[in-house]
DNA sequence: AAGGGCCTCAACCGCTATAGA
DNA sequence: CTCTATAGCGGTTGAGGCCCT
């Protein structure tokens, strides 16, 4: 491959931009738009290479950019992202309006890097840093991924919903219809809150099932679902192959929780579904899961018994 | 007031991916 | 298929501002 020398011709300049610059460029854009960016430094009059307008025009000169301090929710759905897809800055930077992946970065690594390693969590894994011992064993109450999703679908089925894959749709891609039609059509009469309980248990063993299905890549073999079902091309959109594949490798009760954490907020970040289906309300078990102390309760066993006396958070 | 260390963030660098000739 | 130009990504750097002593 041939690298590009245009920065390294005579009479480029490097450095800060000037606001003359910044003129020249903003306006030969305005007329122009966007693209060309080789020939655009000798056109707009600039002694800059074009790799270096492209730059200055998409982190800091657009006109949709969003300049001041970052929010309490911007720096929750950067965390969370951020635990799912890691230094994907780009991938991050499309789920938040009006920040570049550039600025994302750069907060990233001055302020939230270090906020989660003075809450006791390793900004890499995103998991407690102690959660392991000396040794590097396995943490005290690991289950397998597969494991927690029998666990759970078998407390599911206890409450009578057996639409998972509408439900797993629903949070994957979401599709919040698909639950809330679950939710009203099954044929469990039971107070709302119990239905909320089995929505919340039948996600998250949603959740967990079909990263093991993807992984054997074998859907009909996924604990806890019917034979017919699918969830490869749901999946897929969100996950590499590695991903999922590491997900699988390095699921414990922390991380599990984690990782649904992040599939729920992934759902609440991806605004082009949001907008389509204002009714879905996964920030309310957003809120639950965030509100589940993992320190106290490693046991997701213990975790998912105690659940009735919680749901009614998200009735 | 001075200056040294720390922090922030715009900009750069090196690289890969992709499109088109 | 190969080559080249271009776009874009993620890691790194360094200038300038801020804070502390």
């Amino acid at each position: 491959m041939v690298r590009t020398p245009c920065c390294r011709e005579e009479g480029i300049k490097k450095g800060a931009w000037t606001p003359e610059e910044d003129q020249k460029l903003i306006a030969y854009l305005q007329l122009h738009g966007e693209g060309g960016w080789r020939t655009l430094p000798e056109k707009a009059g600039l002694k800059r290479c074009g790799k270096s307008c492209r730059l200055r025009w998409a982190n800091y000169l657009r006109p949709d950019i969003k300049r001041g301090e970052f929010t309490p929710e911007e720096d929750d759905t950067i965390i969370k992202l951020h635990a799912l897809k890691g230094n994907k800055w780009a991938t991050i930077a499309t789920s938040i309006a009006g920040r570049t992946d550039n600025e994302i970065k750069n907060y990233w690594n001055t302020n939230l890097k270090k906020r989660l390693k003075q809450k006791g969590i390793d900004p890499s894994t995103h998991k407690p840093i102690n959660t392991t011992d000396q040794t590097g064993s396995e943490p005290k109450h690991h289950i397998s991924s597969s494991g927690s999703a029998r666990l759970l679908n078998r407390v599911a089925s206890k409450y009578s919903v057996d639409s998972n894959r509408d439900i797993l749709t629903g949070i994957i891609i979401g599709n919040s219809t698909n639950i809330a039609d679950v939710s009203q059509n099954s044929g469990d009469v039971d107070s709302p809150t119990k239905k909320s309980t089995s929505m919340l248990l039948n996600n998250m063993a949603a959740a967990s099932s079909a990263r093991t299905s993807i992984l054997i890549n074998n859907a009909s073999t996924s604990p806890g679902f019917s034979d017919n079902c699918s969830f490869t091309d749901d999946l897929t959109v969100l996950f590499s192959n590695e991903e999922i594949s590491d997900m699988y490798m390095h699921v414990d009760n922390v991380g599990f929780m984690e990782e649904l954490k992040g599939v729920l907020s992934y759902g609440v970040a991806d605004a082009g579904h949001i907008k389509d289906t204002p009714e879905v309300n996964v920030t309310d078990e957003m809120d639950f899961l965030d509100s589940w102390n993992e320190e106290d309760d490693l046991d997701l066993e213990k975790f998912v018994s105690s659940l009735d006396s919680k749901v009614g958070v998200f009735a």
